[in-house]
DNA sequence: TTTTGAGTTGTTCGA
DNA sequence: GTCGAACAACTCAAA
């Protein structure tokens, strides 16, 4: 009988376990498969979702669309309410089941409980490369500690074991099912959608092109250089899967020959099992989107300050480090890791703004954003999270901005107003002399803002406001533990 | 149950 | 300039 293949965050055809069931299930009936993607208005409306990562998601439709043609088949897409539009295709088609990859944000969650209830829809891994509860400590529970989980994830890594599964050459969809025309997209040109641009990434990363896994370790840290493997967000829509990218770092690791390349080629690694390890904390904590992980840094008293927030967002703050990796943001849609821990630090604790404003501002504009691994990463940074850094780590944006971009070459790139300021003087513009300043071309406080908050104070308040918010909580913890205990007694009475 | 070892990414201070 | 210690104790995971 025909089958749904319906599309998520998956936009691939090679290793695509839910695309395999579904031809699976069809060419056992001699039927076709309907590769149909919904475009749902929840989704498309939501706050966390910005015009860039929707353009890369039209792009990668697109891209999926023409690889459908060369097999005979296509793509379908439709608007609306997921369960009324599979209804409504199940009943044009006479489609007897519905394959997907399963996802674990807690929208995705209950979407999908709603239309299970209703619709033959079978969920499938992808997402990661272990399903989110695989990776469990002895008692059954999960793990809350990165290095643990690693420990424990690494033997269960399936990459070794089970075959990628092929792109299947031929696909037939029935003639009868239309499809709505693409929204028209934006390029978005450091990222060219579709699995073929990701493969094509995959494959120049770790073979050892100019930007190499062999050389993660070294230059992992370095914006100026960008030497990342920049698969993020094709990770995120899934035009490449977690295992093909394990897969192909995994043979690297064989070819590697010196110990610093085995070293790069294991800390790449390590960032794929970050993300399944935040994926993991999401599906057994979906309550890490709205709270706190740790309860004792719940009431931390936050200033946030519109005006502050405005300068942040369009980097304007008068850090130049900050400053270009918030454009580079806004601009392109992806920002260097080593930067995305810079600016959340200044966010949360520079100018005491709530971690959610920054995770929401970072859900809009990264064509990457995913909700488990971002909210992860800000959690980590707030020191409220799983495995957090403590509250006294407070990053220095200028000692960050020397150490990583030494030449001024990251901020020049982003900040035009900088781009003839000597290097000396390019993390720190606001201590040029008015002379310097005139030479430089470049008078802060009209050409460029002056610093929002000066560091050494800064990291005072916000130094006190965390431990304030501790001492808070622990003393209502004591009350509370003190009552418990006044309880226990008497029912031991 | 108790004990023990360990914990992504930093900064500042003082010797 | 370089180095180690303090930051602040705490929780997690496993033996």
């Amino acid at each position: 009988m025909t089958a749904i293949w319906w599309i998520r965050r998956d936009l691939r055809l090679a290793d695509n376990r839910a695309l395999t069931e579904a031809v699976r299930q069809a060419d056992a009936a001699k039927a076709g498969v309907i590769p149909l993607f919904v475009l749902d208005p929840v989704l498309l409306d939501s706050v966390y979702v910005g015009q860039k990562r929707i353009d890369f998601l039209v792009g990668g439709l697109a891209s999926l669309h023409e690889s459908l043609l060369q097999r005979g088949s296509r793509l379908v897409v439709r608007r609306g309410d997921p369960l009324a539009v599979l209804q409504q295709v199940m009943a044009e088609s006479g489609a007897t089941a519905i394959y997907a990859q399963a996802d674990h944000s807690p929208y995705a969650v209950q979407r999908d409980a709603r239309i299970s209830a209703a619709l033959p829809l079978h969920l499938v891994a992808g997402v990661t490369a272990l399903l989110p509860g695989t990776v469990a400590k002895a008692d059954g529970t999960p793990y809350t500690v990165f290095t643990p989980f690693k420990k424990r994830w690494l033997p269960l890594s399936p990459a070794s074991r089970e075959p990628l599964l092929p792109s299947p050459a031929r696909l037939s969809t029935p003639e009868s099912i239309a499809s709505e025309v693409l929204p028209s997209l934006a390029d978005t040109p450091s990222f060219p959608p579709g699995e073929e641009a990701a493969w094509a990434r995959l494959t120049a990363f770790t073979q050892g092109a100019d930007v190499s896994i062999f050389d993660y370790a070294n230059t992992r840290n370095r914006p100026d250089w960008d030497d990342t493997s920049r698969l993020s967000p094709y990770l995120r829509l899934g035009m490449l899967s977690p295992r093909q990218a394990l897969v192909a770092a995994q043979a690297a690791g064989q070819r590697a020959e010196t110990p610093a390349q085995r070293a790069g080629v294991e800390m790449w690694i390590s960032e794929l099992i970050w993300r399944e390890f935040f994926v993991s904390i999401l599906h057994h904590f979906p309550g890490v989107r709205r709270a706190s992980f740790r309860p004792d840094y719940a009431e931390i008293d936050w200033r946030n300050d519109r005006d502050e927030f405005a300068a942040w967002c369009t980097g304007r703050t008068g850090y130049p480090f900050v400053d270009a990796a918030l454009r580079q943001l806004t601009t392109t849609g992806w920002m260097h890791n080593r930067a995305r821990m810079v600016v959340a630090s200044f966010l949360v604790k520079h100018l005491l703004i709530d971690w959610r404003w920054g995770e929401r501002f970072f859900m809009q504009h990264l064509l990457d954003g995913d909700p488990a691994a971002n909210n992860g990463g800000w959690q980590w940074v707030a020191g409220t999270g799983t495995d957090a850094a403590p509250y006294f780590r407070v990053f220095n944006p200028i000692t960050q901005s020397r150490k990583f971009d030494p030449d001024g070459v990251y901020i020049r790139r982003w900040v035009p107003e900088l781009a003839d300021v000597p290097t000396p003087a390019i993390h720190t513009p606001w201590k040029m002399s008015a002379s310097e300043q005139a030479r430089a071309d470049c008078h802060t406080g009209t050409d460029y803002p002056n610093p929002l908050v000066e560091h050494a104070f800064a990291r005072q308040r916000a130094l006190e406001t965390y431990k304030a918010a501790l001492n808070r909580t622990r003393a209502t913890q004591s009350h509370r533990g003190a009552d418990l205990r006044r309880e226990t007694q008497m029912k031991s009475v």
